[in-house]
Order: structure tokens, then C-alpha cells, then sequence
RNA sequence: GGCACAGUAGUUUAAUCUGGUGGAAUACGAGUCUCAUGAGCUCGGGGUUGUGGGUUCAAAUCCCACCUGUGCCA
């Protein structure tokens, strides 16, 4: 195979959070495979990352704890950093879009696109808190849904009734980083990308593109299909890069615009002269590995910008990466689900167990589950069992039957033809590798240990000592082809290989050369791998399920009093208004104009109520009928989605789902409740 | 609401583009070996491919509708 160039990066993440492994094994652990298999491949490889820090969700955090952006994405780039590190992701350079050569980057970058013509001007209608002096995003302004009347719907959608929104139309709006309701609509002239005149070049370029998986080219065509248009690409923040063209100094880029030339940027700050090796040279190939809610931005919004600027490489491939699940459900940080990596150092399991049930569970085709139990089986019956026993005792048997020297071999023509077959299931692998078929390389590597296994049964060398060197020589060397295409995977374990064999490769080229020689000496047998115990297992879940609460623990450092501010307390006057019955629902309909609501007809002793409820995703209807609920009854009457209704009923907000109070008991309707 | 993707043995998954006997791993059952970490090897059972229609000699695969889950909507 001729030696390429590749650039392989992983999607940038942003640094206001801890990163879990959902986030792991959907960009950073597949493309450190990729990278590391490119490199014993032989490739002219780098591999890039980095983190996203600018924009406006760093800048209200910060804000609301009392600390600088700077200090915030210094103390989330160290975590991201550390994990990565740890797990072995061999990032050959790791940068941050706050350092100065990503925002010049950025800005010579961004220049270019404008000269070229692809930058436009337009005037939009934005919200400005008056408080903050700032514009906000629809996500950052919130106030009452003018269809539901719920109090906290976004500026962009009602989170109850699902209602896309027009910041303009809610009422009350107000700051969701200051809670201000001074805000003011005006009329700005910002810029915009001209997506709409690139769109066919980026048609053109994904119609040619034979690397894209379908689903990834597939959603990329539904945009284009569906007409691009411009957008917005500057922003009215102070955390972020200064927009350098006449008019806009006072805008900063949106971080969606600079974020992804951190890829060339982070390249540069790797090596000041090489970087055009790739960026330029057509020849170069690219890959982008990212989580399929980053697919349009690396498919449309990022190649439209490369296009626009002409002279650097577009993507050679976009792996796009569905999500992993938790224990059939999503990971939460809020209710403790999930594998959070930040405790993983100390949860004393080395990252080769982990990066090897990854392997198994990179979605590549759609979304994965993380099991526990899964995890031990994989562990336990595969790693330990399969490869780590063939190693074992192959090395083993040549320790205590050979003096730990090399046999020297006879090959008949059955050995002869094993070889054969090893060649073949290792090429195979390679395809799969060059194919990005990351979880089927695995599997590959697994046959082809359990080939191991099954030619050391047969041909039970214990019990045939003139056949033994020879069985033991073949597999003394299957041990080491093992061990190089392991290497991507688990890069600690293979090393450990190497040193028991007293071998030293590094290079795919001797993958199937015999070249652990007869009469060499190798070392003694190490256990590389062992069983992972239920007890272990309960250990993990409480270690990694919990995170730190940075943003809580400096709240309470930095401002001690702003909490009260933010969660009002009422006085017993206004709570002894509220009056709660208990009610029994007579008849579930569900509601004609809204997917997820019921209309709920209430008996409460002396009256009955209507009353409008968001749990139809929750509760089937003939799970609530005759069901006792508590009813808040003088909440004022709304009329939701042009329905009635009469007040409220109660039901806990538990991982993301509706769960109904009840009495403990049958009480009659009515009964107060207080 | 629109668009896109996904739903397959108990479990985790492959095959879907290009229709032609639905593979694997694990778990389970039986047998066998003893070099190896109760590991290995052999054999076996296990599937109305989310639901309902359509096209076809033939559908997991193509088309339509629905249900469920997920992502995106600048």
C-alpha cells in the first residue's frame, strides 16, 4: 500500500462540561484507533484536537459563577485534557480555540472567504438585555409560552408543548443569565455566509464523495435538498474572536464559524511548516470523526466555508457517529446515569479493559448500549478467555517446555497451510481497518485468536513433543501478529506482548514475517489481563456514575448569597392560598390539537374538573383511569392549545420522566389535603 | 411541526445501498481436552427481522402508513 498523508481528528469539545464515554467512543477513541492503525500502517499520519471554548454558553456560566471565561475554560481544558490522557488518546497536538494562533487563524481564515464573496450583509430583529448589554441567543432569553402559558418556555421552542418559537411572541420575556426583563428588540446588521450560493459546490462535492456513509450522506443531501440558506455568522458576545472586517469590530465570529478551523489552527500549532502538507496538498486525506448531532455542521456549514475560502482540502471522509445509550436509557448527569470519565483514574481499572469493550460498542450504524453486565461478559469471556489465554499459554509453554527459547521448527504441510490462513484473516483485517469498519477489525482480531486457540488444541503439542516446537513456534509469532493488530486498540497490553517476546516492532510491514526466530530467548509469562468480579463491577457503577459539581462548588465559594436570589422563597401567607385536593380521573382523552397531552376529566367529591396534562409520553390511558391523583384547585384556569383547563395536577419530574402522585391509600375525593 | 436515522435470537450486534436459505459474539444445553486465568476445543437448541398493508416468482432489504426511540432544524 503507498504511504498516504492523513489528518485525522476527533470533534472538538466544548469545555463546559466533563466528558463521559458516550463523548469517548463517539469521536476521540475511534479516531485514536484509526490514527494509531494509520500509523503502524505506515501512513504519514497526525492526529488534531482540541476545545471549542468561545460563545455564549461559556460566557453565562462564567458569569454566573463569578469567574472569568479564561478561568472557566482553564479549568474544564485541564479535565478534558487529563481524561484524555489517560484513556491514551495519542493526540499528537491538542489546542484550544482561545490561544492567539487559532483566533489569527481564524481571522486570516475568515478574511479570505469575505474577500472571495461568499460573506453578505443583512439586518435581523434581536433581543438585547438591557442588563447583561448584550444580545441573546434564543436559547438565552425565556419567558411564557403564548400557546401553553408555561412559564419557561425558550426563546427558541417551548420545551412543554413543543411549539416552535419566535423569541418576539413570548410574553414576559426575560435574560436567562440575568433574569432581567428589560429586554429590547432591535434591528442589527450583522453577516452572513452565503450558504445558499454555495450549496451546489457542496452538492457537487458530496455527491463525489464515496467515503460518506449513507446515513451520513444521506442527512447531508435532505439539507440541500431542502434549500441552504445564509447565515448568521457574527454575534454580539465578548467571550469569542474579533471579527477584523471594517463596520463589525465590535462582533465577535459565531463560534460555529471559528470552531472548526481550530482543526487547521491546532495542525499549525503542531508544526508551523508542515501543517500545508495536509491542509493543502490535495493528495492529503482528512478525516473527521464526530457524533451524528455534529454531522451537518462538518457535511454542509464547514465545507461550504472550505469552498468559499478555495485552496484548503475538503473532507476525504466525515465518520459520523450515532450515540451510546446507558443502561437502555440516556446518560444523565443530573440523575447519576451513566460512565462519567472524570473518576475513572480513580476507580483503578486500566483504560486497555475500557478501550476494549469500546471497540464493541462505537456506534456505527446506530446507537449502542452501555451495559454493565455486558461489559463483564466481554471482559471476562473474551479479552481474559480468548486472547489473553492464548498468549498466555503460548508463552507459558515455550517458558517451561523450551527453557524460554525459541523453538526450532519443522512446518508440514498442515502448518504451512495455517499460515496461509493467518495471512488471509490479517489481510482481511487491514480492509477493515482501511475501511473505518472499526468494531468488525476488532472482531477480526478475535477470530483470528480463537484460530490461535483452536490450531494449539488440535494439535496438542503437551502430548506430541515432535510436533511441539514447531506448534509453539507458530504461535509464538501469531502472538506477536496479534499483538501489532491489537496495537490500535489496546496500545499498553501490545507493548506488553512485544516485551514478553523480546521483540520490538512497530511496523505492519512484519506483521506475518516469522520474525520471532528459532533459538532467541523470550521472557516470562505475565498475566495481562484478569477477570473482572461482581464486586468490582458495583465498585465502578458508584465510582463513575457520580460527578463533580464544579459550577455548584464555586457558586457556593465565589457568591454565597446569589442562590436565594435565584431560587425565591415565599412567604407561609401566599403558600396557605394554595389549596390541593385528592382526585379521581373519571375520564383520559387525549388532547385534539397537542401530541403530548391529555385532557383529564376530574371527580373531586363536590365537583368535577377539567383538567389539561402533559403526561401522555408517560401514562397509557388505562393506566389512569380510576387512578387517586393530588390537584392543585385554585391554580387560575388556562386555556392550553384551546382547551380548558382547571387546574393542576401534581407529578414528580424523575430522570426525565412524569411520575403521578397518588395517596397511599384510597381517599375519598375531595379530601384536602394540607 | 418538518427533515434524517434506528427498531433483528435472552443479551450485544451483522447483513439493508445492489431483493435470492438472516451470520457472529455472548449466555444456555450436551460432549471432550488438561499446556493455559474454572481457560480451550467440538456439537446442539434458540429468530413471524417494531406493527399493518403494497410491489415481486421471491422482502430484514424496495414502496406506503402507523407505533416507539434518537438527532438536527441555521
Amino acid at each position: 500500500m503507498p504511504k498516504e498523508k492523513r489528518l485525522i481528528t476527533a470533534a472538538l469539545p466544548y469545555t463546559n462540561n466533563v466528558p463521559h464515554l458516550g463523548n469517548m467512543v463517539g469521536s476521540h477513541y475511534p479516531a485514536d484507533v484509526f490514527a494509531r492503525y494509520c500509523r503502524l500502517a505506515g501512513h504519514d499520519t497526525v492526529f488534531i484536537g482540541g476545545t471549542d471554548e468561545h460563545g455564549t454558553a461559556s460566557e453565562i456560566a462564567a458569569q454566573q459563577y463569578g469567574i472569568s471565561p479564561q478561568e472557566l475554560c482553564d479549568h474544564f481544558y485541564k479535565i478534558h485534557k487529563d481524561i484524555y490522557d489517560w484513556f491514551e488518546i495519542s493526540y499528537d497536538n491538542f489546542s484550544r480555540s482561545s490561544k492567539k494562533i487559532h483566533h489569527e487563524t481564524s481571522n486570516e481564515f475568515l478574511k479570505k472567504v469575505y474577500k472571495n464573496g461568499y460573506i453578505s450583509e443583512k439586518k435581523i430583529r434581536l433581543p438585547y438585555c438591557l442588563s447583561c448589554k448584550r444580545e441573546l441567543a434564543d436559547r438565552y432569553i425565556e419567558g411564557t409560552c403564548p400557546k401553553c402559558a408555561y412559564e419557561n418556555a425558550r426563546g427558541d421552542q417551548c420545551e412543554h408543548c413543543g411549539t416552535l418559537l419566535d423569541p418576539e411572541k413570548l410574553i414576559k420575556a426575560r435574560c436567562k443569565a440575568c433574569g432581567s426583563d428589560k429586554i429590547e428588540f432591535k434591528e442589527v446588521q450583522h453577516l452572513f455566509l452565503d450558504l445558499e450560493k454555495l450549496s451546489p459546490k457542496i452538492e457537487k462535492w458530496l455527491v463525489k464523495n464515496k467515503q460518506l456513509r449513507p446515513q451520513v450522506k444521506n442527512l447531508a443531501l435532505a439539507w440541500i435538498r431542502d434549500g441552504l440558506k445564509p447565515r448568521c455568522i457574527t454575534r454580539n458576545l465578548k467571550w469569542g474572536i474579533k471579527v477584523p472586517i471594517k463596520g463589525y469590530e465590535h462582533f465577535l465570529w459565531y463560534v460555529w464559524t471559528e470552531a472548526p478551523i481550530g482543526y487547521i489552527s491546532s495542525t499549525k500549532e503542531w508544526n508551523k511548516t508542515k501543517w500545508k502538507q495536509y491542509w493543502l496538498n490535495p493528495k492529503a486525506k482528512i478525516y473527521y470523526f464526530v457524533g451524528k448531532d455534529n454531522i451537518p455542521f462538518h457535511t454542509i456549514f464547514f465545507p461550504g466555508l472550505l469552498l468559499a475560502h478555495k485552496n484548503i482540502n475538503l473532507p476525504y471522509n466525515v465518520v459520523g457517529l450515532q450515540y451510546l445509550n446507558y443502561e437502555r436509557g440516556k446518560f444523565s448527569k443530573s440523575s447519576n446515569r451513566g460512565v462519567f470519565c472524570e473518576n475513572l483514574p480513580k476507580a483503578d481499572l486500566s483504560p486497555e479493559y475500557w478501550r476494549y469493550y469500546m471497540a464493541y460498542l462505537i456506534p456505527e450504524t446506530k446507537d449502542t448500549e452501555f451495559l454493565w453486565s455486558d461489559f463483564q461478559d466481554k471482559i471476562n469471556s473474551e479479552l481474559v478467555a480468548n486472547l489473553g489465554n492464548f498468549i498466555n499459554r503460548t508463552i507459558t509453554f515455550t517458558n517451561k517446555n523450551f527453557g524460554s527459547q525459541v523453538p526450532t521448527p519443522k512446518l508440514g504441510t498442515k502448518d504451512k497451510k495455517f499460515l496461509k490462513e493467518i495471512w488471509k484473516q490479517t489481510e482481511n483485517i487491514i480492509s477493515l481497518y482501511e475501511k473505518v469498519e472499526l468494531r468488525m477489525a476488532m472482531d477480526g482480531i478475535m477470530k483470528l485468536s480463537t484460530m490461535g486457540n483452536k490450531y494449539f488444541q488440535e494439535n496438542e503439542p503437551w502430548k506430541n513433543p515432535e510436533h511441539a516446537p514447531t506448534v509453539t513456534y507458530i504461535c509464538l509469532n501469531l502472538s506477536k501478529t496479534l499483538a501489532l493488530l491489537v496495537q490500535p486498540y489496546l496500545p499498553t497490553s501490545s507493548k506488553k506482548i512485544l516485551a514478553m517476546l523480546n521483540n520490538k516492532e512497530t511496523d505492519f510491514k512484519m506483521l506475518t514475517k516469522q520474525t520471532i526466530k528459532a533459538k532467541q530467548k523470550i521472557n516470562t509469562a505475565e498475566l495481562l489481563f484478569t477477570k473482572i468480579e461482581d464486586k468490582k463491577i458495583e465498585e465502578l457503577k458508584e465510582k463513575t456514575s457520580k460527578i463533580t459539581d464544579y459550577f455548584k462548588k464555586e457558586e457556593k465559594q465565589m457568591i454565597p448569597s446569589k442562590k436565594q436570589e435565584t431560587e425565591p422563597q415565599i412567604p407561609f401567607s401566599e403558600w396557605e392560598k394554595c389549596k390541593f385536593k385528592i382526585g379521581t380521573i373519571q375520564k383520559v382523552e387525549p388532547h385534539p390539537n397537542a401530541d403530548r397531552l391529555y385532557v383529564l376529566q376530574v371527580d373531586l367529591g363536590t365537583e368535577k374538573r377539567q383538567i389539561v396534562a402533559g403526561i401522555r409520553q408517560h401514562y397509557k390511558t388505562e393506566e389512569l383511569l380510576g387512578k387517586q391523583i393530588v390537584v392543585f384547585t385554585n391554580l387560575q384556569p388556562a386555556v392550553i392549545r384551546g382547551v380548558e383547563s382547571h387546574g393542576m395536577l401534581l407529578a414528580a419530574d424523575s430522570e426525565g420522566k412524569s411520575i403521578l402522585l397518588s395517596p397511599e391509600k384510597p381517599a375519598k375525593s375531595g379530601s384536602r389535603i394540607g
